[in-house]
DNA sequence: CGCTTTCTGTACAGGATGACCACTCGAAGG
DNA sequence: CCTTCGAGTGGTCATCCTGTACAGAAAGCG
């Protein structure tokens, strides 16, 4: 259950320039290409790599704002509170967290203004008692994935035939 | 600064369904090839569509544990423990926010006793003044864009002859 | 109305893809 | 020691897609 050094490289490979495809690859890495197709569907399969959705920038849509809302919920409410923010296209992750409050949504909205809009919308309900929110300013790291591959590749079992 | 309903429905069609290529989503959405690959150029250049990233599962990694974590900076070394936080693999993201906290960060481990060492390593420097982690149990949202492209589709402008 | 931009349909050359094969290699097991 | 198995290699094949280009038609705008 985990990486070899090979499809950690493949993987950063992939991370940095997408538009390769599975012949530049091999070429790249060194391997033939046989070999990267087989990495390739092995990670597919074991849920690794979970394929190669598009890359969506919120702000070139007209949503430049972003924040993270902490949620405190009422006992027993989760359920409707997580059917709830589902609707809200603005909420763009939601994960329910120990420690102070319940859930902790990401949100974005077209301005400062619109966020109010946005809150409105998210605590609207009944099931949520307060709701705390930190506006995003700067983003020094954006979300990224190499460096973990990277670890978990240099400390990773090989995949080996029996594991 | 905006998409068309045709862009949304491309975007959208990309997301369900990345392994498709330009020729199969131009089928889809019953416009010519040239169109969708005009609209796709357009996209990538204006920043919209970043690009078809690899999109990994740190759990199949060995990181099944998410985190995140609440960072209250020293006054002046807020550059400081940005530069230390982008040199730890398991923040895979970092923000800096208005409220309780001066930054957000997401975090994932190999454990729960892991996310320990994890946490250590990041609060151990200098210009942190004090930590609060929530622990992520459930992700009933994952990161999604698909509502918010359609909805930003259907309020959207045409991207038209001039603007 | 005329200009401009987009979309369409088509064409072409080049390349990539997925599939398949025989062979080699190394490790695990008998 | 030998066998077996999985993985990788290098090769080939037909098919399909890609990037690019072009002329003509359609639609918005002054």
């Amino acid at each position: 259950m985990a990486i070899d050094q090979l499809d950690g490289r493949l993987i950063v490979l992939l991370a940095r320039e997408p538009r390769i495809g599975v012949l530049e690859a091999s070429r790249r890495l060194g391997v033939a290409r046989g070999t990267v197709q087989a990495r390739l569907d092995r990670l597919r399969s074991t849920g690794a790599l979970r394929g190669f959705g598009p890359d969506v920038d919120p702000a070139a849509l007209g949503y430049p704002v972003t924040a993270f809302a902490t949620l405190e919920i009422k006992q027993g409410q989760g359920a409707d509170v997580r059917a709830h923010l589902t609707t809200v296209p603005e909420v763009l992750e939601l994960h329910t967290t120990t420690g102070h409050g319940d859930m902790l949504c990401r949100l974005v909205a077209r301005s400062n203004a619109d966020l109010q809009r946005v809150i409105d919308r998210v605590v609207g309900f009944d099931g949520i008692v307060r709701a705390s929110t930190a506006i995003v300013m700067e983003n020094p790291v954006p979300l990224r994935i190499i460096p973990l591959v990277e670890q978990a590749a240099r400390e990773g079992h090989r995949p080996g035939p029996v594991g």
